[in-house]
DNA sequence: GAACTATATCTTGAGATCGAGATTCATGAT
DNA sequence: ATCATGAATCTCGATCTCAAGATATAGTTC
């Protein structure tokens, strides 16, 4: 089973892409540089921008935008009642304060979340998610679950789990420092 | 040796990161939900977004933006005389036509690339690396790959090619299609 | 309990991105 | 030749993001 798994990862299906082009472009300017790590971070970098694009779409049914939806699925899954403070935001969707601020605030006006005082700490700010608000996250997650399925479809399901868990290894020193 | 990556992989090192926290709570909140493909993707995106954040980073020292580090190393990599058109730079680095329009501007005035008249369409242009351009590219590359090779420690090389492989299968139906 | 240091959030201004539409030229059919 | 269609690039306005600094409050040490 899993020496199955292995010979079909290595072995099969050697359709290029843009990284493929990108590597051997590089090899042939720069043949004094090893650019092995392309193979891996490139094409996180550039698989993420495909899927934002996706999701884009996917989220335009629903009068979502991409960062609508982190923010509110943010709040969603923190469970009843659906509150968060603006710096556990933060660590959830990886933008700056600034950026926490201006979303919170226009995410308010359309009557998706609403900002209460912190009860334990004076300085700070929750923000809780209005019934709008939870069920425009819950609409959106079916959709966006359905689109990412179709795209994972090209790996079987433990080439994903083997992949999750390479992922895991690359994210979790990001996740656990400071950073 | 496979074997024994494949057991590497799926079973040691279980540090956990934050999408095993999302993703346990959606199964809390969310029972009815089948939520594996967020094993995959929202690692990608997560991870795209630390990797953003360490490229400018690493960029700084060079006095270049990572945008700029794009466009710059697409040309450079083109080989000489360094020269694309603006649709191939679009392809290359997946952002809109009104973006790239602004960033060759940017650059231009910054004396990195220059545009010239594409002698075969009279609609076209191409855009050319100066020799600043190119040496500006070149010794952030090195940076860039130094730090990416700090990054991918993490995994054994025959790991990193199996992930290259996976991520390959999902970046290759973007690459290939209209898309 | 006063002074420091650290934390949490917000404000601000500059810059970058996007989408839609406009412009200019190429190509192919009639 | 003319017209229709499509392609390549640019323009423009709105929006989003970031970085840095400001403000208010919590802890901590003496």
């Amino acid at each position: 089973m899993q020496e199955t798994l292995c010979q079909q990862t290595l072995y099969t299906d050697h359709m290029e892409d843009e990284v493929d082009r990108l590597v051997a472009a590089w090899r042939r300017e720069r043949p004094d540089l090893d650019v092995e790590p392309l193979e891996v971070l490139s094409r996180v970098s550039r698989l993420a921008r495909h899927l934002d694009r996706a999701r884009r779409l996917a989220f335009s049914e629903h009068q979502l935008e991409p960062w609508e939806f982190d923010v509110l699925t943010s709040l969603r899954r923190a469970g009843a009642p659906y509150q968060l403070s603006p710096g556990q935001l933060l660590t959830q969707t990886l933008v700056t304060s600034g950026t926490m601020t201006n979303r919170i605030d226009r995410l308010t006006k359309k009557g998706l979340v609403e900002r209460l005082p912190d009860p334990s700490d004076r300085r700070g700010v929750l923000v809780r998610l209005t019934p709008e608000g939870r069920d425009r996250a819950d609409e959106a997650l079916a959709g966006l679950l359905a689109q990412e399925r179709a795209i994972l479809a090209q790996l079987s399901r433990p080439q994903r789990a083997e992949l999750a868990a390479l992922l895991r290894r690359l994210t979790a020193p990001f996740d656990n420092v400071p950073g």
